[in-house]
DNA sequence: TGCTATCCCGAAACCGCTTTCGGAATCAAC
DNA sequence: GTTGATTCCGAAAGCGGTTTCGGGATAGCA
């Protein structure tokens, strides 16, 4: 049943022409006449002749595909953002016809290791990764055996590889300024676990916000949580339930804020009325919660797309140095992040 | 800086042997001495040698990969479903060392065209594919190259190939019958476009659902929709603003689902008094919708690692028809189904 | 001691494709 | 009609592994 597969050898020989001529042909090459290179096209059609890839890939020595390294702990919750980020990463390598791996692990060795084996292994020309750590070692080691990578995200030291990223300190900027023109002083922040860079930097701009509204950083009102919905919950409550409970949250993700609401609803408060609440990263998801989630969006489709331009511009020897690009992420003003109440809600 | 990649001859050299007998050693031949098993291994180690995949795979004729096709047109509130799977997949390729390829595609011709690929070009030894159609050329496509596969969804003729499904019918069949035992009468189907064979299975249980209640099947409350939050969001506000709007809704998808609960709230309507819902999926936002969502649930995960597990075992000779998975969705209760109210609601 | 069986390893072919190099044939120019 | 430049293709050497085959060395046994 199974058509044996067709090689160049079966090709050139039914073409009465060399392997190397064939080859040339199908790669475009000068030295070939016009009339060849028609015939060598059609019957590769005809024939359905595909090149092998492991073959190919060898004598080239170009793996023709990237990995992108799926960040560990992430919560279920939050995986449209990998889906999405795999399309748009997917569009790019597709118009060179290049493939996309994924590569999930267990653990950080385990993560060490796996990036070890993509490095050594020659199955792909580059990788991608996310979510970088204040000082991330997977960046050292592809760093070290110049591995052609590109982050999404940046990490403490960040000027000698190539990076996309959104301004996380912008953003979070943006959504407390955005808080404290609804009249709001008293902000709690729901942050990430600060071995991720960009928590630290969403820190630092609330931090920044607050500076400049004239406002007191006060760190009682600051949680460090996961970027999980359960995670959310717990640091709100144990904001709402405290004596002096801040009247607004900025969150670090949207997951974050989706607990943050569910906190809300327990205790009776409307999120958007009695209590306000900005999430982060702009899930589709937050269109549908109640009441549908204000948040900073940042798409994911387009980032994937930039990142395989990037990594594939790497590839083909740009500097790593000249590919860094900043985004900036949108507010946008859904229904949770309404003006202070006269009097509060106690 | 790029360190020079090590190959099997500096190995070999490095321990005065030949590369075929590294090569043996490595790979668990009976015919060298463990005293020299041993010494490869750790020079191995030490040196930081992987084979290259493109010559292993060249060699042996295997690619020690498989790749996911994931569906297109599929709605990004649903991507939890892939992630989830890929997930599930890779744990499963993992325990081989093999590596897992993601293809997305733009088109159905698009679509062919890159299967056509992968099965030609060797970069993989067996793929993956969801939501098969009702008739699927691609599964065609794959029996007549006879190239190992399994489908995520069955078919129409499914005896011949390996499949994992749930058994649609019966998931929505006991979804009717939970609204039925709430003491619904009237109840409406949101189902999928019929081209998907599970959405022929699902239309196929709620039917004998009905049927089983002794109630009469209605078209004029069965809509077809795509699975995304607006479609369910315009067929349940056809069914609303009717004149004899149903008391309850069974959906083909969690996303769906969500639009419907849109199209309440709209309506001044609460989910799980005033008229019941229930979704399809069990993703986990499902928890925090307002009110949390009343779904069939599939554990995804496991779905990858034992569809994973399938596809290997066909690579490794098994007869795909041995391979055959039916499991059972389990009936998530949340709160959006509930029992019918005394008088309608008008 | 001699003969066979066993244990190990080297040698070499091969997987399918790319790419460099060299040269025969055609062409242009004098 | 010789020369030099072009055009186009064949030949062959890899790319980095795997696997089959054969035989030297050692062991087992008579």
């Amino acid at each position: 049943m199974s058509t044996k597969r067709i090689t160049i050898k079966d090709l050139a020989r039914h073409l009465e022409l060399t392997e190397g001529t064939v080859s040339r042909a199908m790669n475009g090459y000068a030295d070939i006449s016009a009339r060849t290179v028609e015939r060598v096209r059609h019957a590769a059609v005809e024939l359905g002749y595909k090149p092998n890839q492991n073959a190919r890939c060898l004598a080239t020595g170009e793996a023709e595909a990237v990995a992108y390294v799926i960040p560990q702990n992430h919560s279920s919750l939050a995986e449209p953002f990998v889906s999405q980020l795999l399309r748009g990463l997917d569009e790019s390598l597709s118009r060179r016809g290049w493939d996309l791996l994924v590569s999930h692990s267990r653990s950080a060795e385990d993560e060490a290791e796996k990036i070890q084996r993509l490095v050594t292994s020659g199955r792909v020309s580059g990788v991608v990764l996310t979510r970088p750590f204040k000082h991330d070692n997977r960046i050292k080691l592809l760093q070290k055996a110049g591995f052609p990578f590109v982050v999404h995200g940046r990490c403490s030291a960040c000027s000698d590889y190539s990076w996309y990223d959104i301004d996380n300190e912008l953003a979070i900027h943006t959504a407390v300024t955005h808080l404290v023109e609804l009249g709001h002083s008293r902000i709690a922040f729901v942050g990430a676990p600060l071995y991720y860079n960009f928590a630290f930097q969403r820190l630092e701009g609330y931090k920044s916000g607050l500076q400049t509204a004239g406002l007191d950083y006060d760190e009682t009102i600051v949680e460090i949580a996961e970027l999980k919905d359960e995670a959310g919950e717990s640091a709100a409550a144990n904001q709402l339930d405290a004596n002096h409970p801040p009247t607004a949250f900025v969150c670090s993700s949207d997951t974050q804020a989706i607990g943050v609401l569910a906190a809300l609803r327990t205790r009776g408060l409307t999120a958007g009325k009695d209590v306000s609440v900005i999430g982060y990263d702009g899930l589709r998801f937050g269109r549908h919660t109640n009441p549908p989630l204000t948040t900073m969006a940042q798409p994911q489709v387009q980032s994937g797309r930039e990142l395989g331009d990037m990594l594939l511009a790497i590839i083909d020897g740009d500097s790593p140095a000249q590919h860094q690009i900043l985004k900036r992420a949108e507010l946008v003003l859904r229904s949770t992040a309404g003006p202070l109440r006269d009097r509060n809600y106690h």
